[in-house]
DNA sequence: GGGAGAACGCTCTAGACAGCATGTC
DNA sequence: CTAGAGCGTTCTCCC
């Protein structure tokens, strides 16, 4: 390794290389041409085998226009290492950047030679045509075994087959423990290193009856661990298991299969007796810390706070983005002993702990209660063991009866699953076959033919019929909806034309050519679909719903003399027509005792339910979350009401702005002249994003004001940062002292 | 008849990626 | 094809 490498690397604290690392390296990591597929366990240090591999092109001084990408599953994720990236590299010249979704900083990403993305983004910026995808040389994509998820892992493949072609890219794939490696690793044409070294060793166990079994590979019983019932014998068994646990100065992660299972059992956990006072001081201040998350804080807020003053939390999706961080920081800080999560924390996220408990093993899917995978078991229980802190990490099944001792061993040993492409969901499948026209990497039958050939699924399955024919549906969906054109060129008429020959019911024979090769050209409608990132079928739903709006708007115009009140009708259709693209899912579930006024509502206001009612009447719903969303009504108010928690509405309103802005783009390109449709769209995209009638939006702009702050001060007659300048006095009596001061910070910070 | 507790029945269920300007031939 | 927790209501038994 140059020299250069290991001094960048001794500066940022390390000393030597891991086994598996050196191994990699041994192996020619270092070649730039040769790619890797890395089958390595959780935290035994995979990602610095992808910024050696980084550093090693960026800092090769005999090209100048070198970039590195380095792709991850999760946007907090990229944040992540963005940070980290930046502390460790930017002081030698290396400029990284940070390209995700909801950020949009560093729009010159040109300039950057280290980029950290997701997939979708990358997808997205290859379908904006960005031109320094040619100076790209190395890519390493972090959990590469997600190219077998139902949802995302298609757009992955996409991805992966574009680029393993097209350019001449060192690729570096980091992969979880799968069961096919070597299949997978022919087809990315890749060097496959197995490693199965920790850095701290993981004892596999099965707890029951106060006892914890741990077995060996073979799923031999080599030690049995009673727990010896002193002062913490509970009925409880999660909890003695807790107990023996942070008595040892350890801490835990117990893995459930819902929230509210995360949530009960964190309420059950009661540490305080065993912790010290300092401890129980700081943990008052995280709770006070994940109070104040919200002005009022929520239901959750509370009985999260409550767990955390006992030492415990729980962490699902739920939670804010600012309440998870509050959460991971504490238990990284040993302050939290124990998180009861959902598998928000099995992806990922680096919160390595002593014991890691896995509640279930099963789990709900609209196919019922479906086990989870092994696969999922091993990167969850992987977390177990911190580096430098624990002798050994723990990954222990809990049994309470539902399953056998067998079963649970059957998890912890064998085989794991094998990945497969996911390449043939419609859905993913008719997004990507657009783009890839739009794009213009794709402009006939033939070609895509060819490409499909080189895509896992094809190197997987051999036969690529099935997906053929699907692409042909596709295809024909996508021109009967005016997002690409298909000509039939004659130049090659005898070559490509095959006759067929059919015998009617007369027995008379017709002749019919059937065309082989189609070209295919995109459409500015396509074209926009394509670039806007949405489903094509949601592309034909919106089209269906302006048009509609527009035509009950123009007959509306006499009825409502009033213009806000069109407005008004035409915020609630749109907030409802969004509802029905398959990005907004999943909806809102509907009662049974909610059917009969929900429905009334969507009568008086003149919309029609579809053939699906139940799925019209949950369209509708969701669309009544965001109405009140949008007219400033309490949030706590909007979580009870429809029974979700702050994290979820926050989701939801995310998905909800960019689909309106697709909208808004697509109407640009419609034949529609309408403008109370055309302002209602222009001021939904920016209301939805706050949360706010449009008066309160330069309120919003500033920092530290929210929704609620905006219509405080609004209300007040302080209407921007100006009046906030200059009426400092009321907005103290307002706001507070400690707020006002932060306040008034952003805003002469952003004069400067 | 009243109250306690068992028995039954109903409801509900993990997670989280993606847009964004503009104009030319 | 598959579960199980939590909650509210009804049933049953015993005084």
């Amino acid at each position: 390794m140059s020299n250069r490498i290991w001094k960048i690397l001794k500066e940022n604290g390390i000393k030597e290389l891991r086994p598996p690392q050196k191994k990699v390296v041994d192996r020619g990591l270092l070649n730039k041409n040769k790619n890797f597929l890395i089958h390595m366990s959780t935290g035994s240090g995979k990602t610095l085998i992808g910024e050696i591999a980084i550093l090693n092109h960026l800092l090769d001084q005999k090209y100048k226009s070198k970039k590195a990408l380095f792709i991850v599953p999760l946007k907090a994720l990229a944040s992540e290492k963005y940070e980290e990236f930046i502390k460790k590299y930017e002081k030698y010249g290396i400029k990284v950047a940070l390209s995700i979704g909801d950020f949009d900083e560093e729009e010159d990403l040109e300039n950057y030679d280290l980029i950290i993305t997701t997939a979708e983004k990358l997808e997205s910026l290859l379908r904006h045509r960005v031109e320094w995808i040619e100076d790209v040389s190395i890519l390493v994509i972090d959990e590469i075994h997600l190219i077998g998820d139902s949802e995302r892992g298609g757009t992955l493949e996409i991805l992966l087959t574009k680029l393993k072609n097209r350019y001449n890219i060192q690729i570096i794939g980091l992969s979880a423990t799968i069961g096919n490696p070597e299949e997978f690793a022919k087809w990315l044409n890749a060097e496959l290193v197995i490693e199965d070294w920790r850095p701290v060793k993981l004892k596999k166990g099965i707890a029951y009856k106060n006892r914890i079994l741990f077995i060996n590979e073979d799923g031999d019983v080599v030690e049995e661990y009673t727990l010896t019932p002193n002062n913490y014998n509970s009925r409880n068994q999660l909890f003695n298991l807790v107990v023996d646990c942070i008595l040892k100065d350890g801490s835990l992660l117990i893995f459930c299969n819902s929230k509210r299972k995360a949530v009960s059992e964190s309420k059950k956990l009661n540490l305080k007796k065993y912790l010290s006072p300092d401890e129980l001081n700081e943990l008052k201040k995280l709770k006070e810390d994940i109070l104040s998350v919200f002005d009022n804080p929520t239901e959750t807020c509370k009985t999260l706070g409550e767990c955390i003053e006992r030492g415990v939390a729980f962490h699902h999706a739920g939670l804010t983005y600012e309440q998870r961080k509050i959460v991971e920081e504490g238990f990284r800080k040993k302050l939290i002993k124990v998180i009861c999560c959902t598998p928000t924390l099995s992806m990922g996220m680096n919160t390595p702990c002593r014991r890691v408990i896995l509640r279930d093993l099963k789990r709900f899917s609209n196919r019922g209660m479906v086990p989870i995978p092994k696969m999922e078991v091993l990167q969850c229980i992987g977390r177990a063991g911190r580096p430098n802190l624990d002798p050994y990490g723990e990954g222990i099944i809990y049994i309470d009866g539902s399953i056998t001792v067998e079963d649970a061993k059957n998890y912890l040993t064998g085989p794991v699953e094998n990945i497969y492409s996911k390449l043939s969901n419609h859905r993913i499948l008719r997004a990507h076959i657009l783009g890839l026209i739009a794009s213009g990497e794709i402009d006939n039958k033939k070609n895509l033919e060819e490409f499909i050939n080189n895509t896992f699924y094809a190197h997987q399955y051999g036969n690529t019929s099935k997906i053929l024919k699907n692409i042909n549906d596709i295809i024909e969906f996508l021109e009967a909806n005016k997002f690409i054109k298909i000509d039939y060129k004659d130049d090659n008429k005898n070559k490509n034309d095959i006759k067929i020959l059919t015998l009617d019911e007369n027995n008379n024979i017709t002749i019919s050519h059937k065309k082989t090769n189609e070209n295919y050209t995109i459409t500015s409608l396509g074209k926009r679909i394509s670039e806007l990132y949405i489903d094509p079928l949601s592309g034909k739903i919106i089209i269906e719903e302006l048009k509609k709006l527009s035509k009950k708007l123009e007959r509306y115009n006499n009825k409502y003399l009033n213009t806000s009140d069109l407005k008004d009708y035409c915020t609630q259709y749109l907030l409802y027509s969004i509802s029905k693209t398959t990005e907004m899912m999943p909806l809102l579930r509907v009662r049974n005792n909610e059917w009969d006024y929900l429905f009334k509502e969507m009568l008086k206001m003149d919309i029609d339910p579809d053939e699906d009612i139940l799925r019209s009447l949950e369209c509708f719903k969701n669309s009544k979350m965001f109405y009140d969303w949008i007219n400033e009504v309490p949030e706590s108010k909007i979580l009870e009401k429809y029974g979700i928690e702050p994290g979820i509405l926050r989701y939801k309103v995310e998905q909800a702005k960019w689909i309106l802005y697709a909208n808004k783009e697509i109407y640009a390109l419609l034949d529609i002249e309408e403008k109370c449709l055309s302002d209602t769209l222009n001021e939904l995209v920016i209301r939805i994003e706050y949360g706010a009638s449009r008066e309160l939006i330069e309120l919003l702009k500033i920092k530290h004001i929210g929704r609620n702050r905006a219509r405080l001060l609004y209300n007040s007659g302080i209407k921007n940062g100006e009046d906030i300048l200059n009426n400092h006095e009321r907005v103290i009596k307002l706001l507070g002292n400690k707020i006002t001061d932060k306040i008034i910070n952003c805003i002469k910070e952003n004069k400067k």
